[in-house]
DNA sequence: TTGTAAGCGTTATCAT
DNA sequence: ATGATAACGCTTACAA
């Protein structure tokens, strides 16, 4: 048996009003009397009434729907960022439609005309790694629709955005390496043209810097984030010359991989190794030694990138100005860098 | 500077046509010639046209849109799953909209309304842990909405459903401790009520019978899944009259602790004490010993729960018998339970 | 093969 | 404070 679904005209009708009465009480309009309001709203609950929400957003030309894109949700900061916006989005009413790019710039096209059509209130994204070519975002800015972007930053819009101050945390990762007595810092850095993997890169430089330390350039190996490279990594840096005594590793994947060569290596680590990661992955605190890595707030950032998203919405002055913003990241001290003092 | 949207009208305009006939051409409705199909698809593109997935469904009746409700959409099998369903449903025009419900029951409640208000064409759920009570689900059924439901089973309910075979994926796990050469085999288990919990028990309670190994009830342990639990545990059996020398957990996370206690009391493993989790959460592989671990296949899940999903909405035929499929889970075999033989 | 016209359920703009 | 009416953009009988 398939329930009949109620409208504002079956309650009308019984109520012996308008739609329209019917439909302003229940937005609570403010020139209805209480009185027809609370009449309303009884016998909506008595009917059992659920407004169409389709009908609503086609006539307002907007949804109450803001769409996230992201190169995979099932990558832990992504699917802990989409938290966040869940979360905050679902008090205000909205509701979050996911698609993924696969990192491919074909897919965040597509994925955006998707939004489009479902005439999203905003959207949320991070772009792709492939994409270099932002004419698809600009167009958004022209069609007047509300974006934030998080985590990959595109210096080359004035959008809103939130990201983790990579300056900082790295910055922090290389002092505290600093500060139990390591010397010949390392590092693990990413693509070159991701701006936060420079960030990063330019958080170690800084803190070696600031501490009078040397910048090796044979200690500063690119890779991607995998165990693998890690590995690779690691050996490169062993069999070198001048052998350094602590990495910072832009990626908790090949910082592992370090880990794993250092062990079977019989070097220890933290006593005559030290390493710090990057993301604070879920595995990390689980490893033995457990990894020490920057935590990026991600829950956090999911939740501030859906608040600015809706004050852009509903037009509140801040976001008038777009504004970047920078979320401290937190280092989580664990024992691949805790030195006993020597 | 905001561009303006076109509509089929503006396409009919252009073309001298009406507007019925640029609707119908846009959808390949067979009686339209191919000749005026071709150029409405030509001054489609011309235009920039997309069409306005909202009216479209309100005026059918029934969005694009599937929603899919999760405990948590940061929990990696969820990610996963999620991860599934968007690659399937994306390639059938669908889009997916997500709810957590934090394993509360109002929740749930509250985000079937939700999906429900926005007319998505149907729902893929996971059941919160702490609903005992599915009446919100039945009336799902009564409402004629299509509905696939995962990994939770719920027995009164005939809906579709994807899950792991539990009962298999735990079998498989005993199975492999035994011919490993274990043969006091424990088990951590989960709160009874759950299905999931109550499957794997009862395969892990069949291979020890199959193999004519005791069942020992102090051996088996109820508790929830985090670290901390696996530690009591583990130090509950070792404690024992009767020691055993395996272990088969519900879940990777208390399968850890027990792990990391074995370790600091220098117990072996996997010499001395074997170790089997379930889930295959993504930190087994890191741990040293790598912890094995019954894999639940969850991208594939979320695919198939999709798939299932479409044709009921499409109506085809399979599905018109309310189906369950078990999926086989995938043992896979670390470093925690492959013993150099004895 | 195409046109006509009504309608999906809401909301916005008049008017009263 | 409420009503009447049109419109959002699309689909679909029914006609022609």
């Amino acid at each position: 048996m398939i329930k009949k679904k109620y409208t504002i005209h079956d309650l009308a009708r019984e109520l012996d009003v308008t739609a329209s009465t019917v439909s302003r009480a229940l937005n609570d309009h403010p020139r209805i009397s209480e009185k027809t309001k609370k009449k309303v709203f009884e016998t909506a609950r008595k009917f059992g009434y659920e407004p169409n929400t389709l009908a609503s957003a086609l006539r307002r030309g907007k949804s109450n729907t803001i769409g996230i894109i992201v190169p995979f949700i099932d990558r832990s900061f992504f699917a802990s960022v989409i938290r966040g916006v869940e979360e905050e989005t679902k008090k205000a009413g909205f509701h979050v439609t996911i698609c993924q790019t696969h990192e491919k710039l074909e897919d965040e096209i597509q994925s955006i005309q998707t939004l489009l059509n479902a005439r999203v209130s905003g959207m949320i994204i991070s772009a792709a790694k492939e994409s270099t070519n932002f004419d698809h975002l600009k167009a958004l800015q022209d069609k007047g629709i509300s974006v934030v972007l998080f985590d990959r930053l595109i210096n080359s819009l004035d959008n809103c955005s939130v990201v983790i101050d990579d300056f900082l945390g790295a910055y922090k990762a290389v002092e505290h390496l600093i500060r139990q007595g390591y010397t010949r810092i390392a590092h693990f850095t990413g693509p070159e043209k991701i701006s936060i993997y420079k960030e990063r890169l330019r958080g170690y430089q800084s803190a070696l810097e600031d501490y009078k330390l040397p910048i090796n350039k044979k200690w500063i190996i690119e890779m991607n984030s995998q165990v693998s490279e890690g590995r690779k990594g690691i050996c490169r840096l062993l069999k070198g010359k001048q052998r350094p005594d602590a990495l910072f590793s832009s990626s908790d994947f090949s910082a592992l991989g370090a880990l794993q060569v250092l062990k079977e290596q019989n070097i220890s680590v933290p006593d005559e190794f030290g390493i710090v990661g990057f993301s604070n992955e879920p595995f990390t605190q689980y490893l033995d030694p457990s990894l020490s890595s920057v935590d990026q707030n991600s829950n956090k950032m999911g939740h501030i990138a859906a608040k600015l998203l809706m004050e852009q919405i509903n037009g509140d002055t801040m976001s008038d100005i777009a504004q970047k913003i920078y979320l401290k990241p937190e280092l989580m001290i664990r024992q691949s860098s805790k030195r006993s003092k020597t």
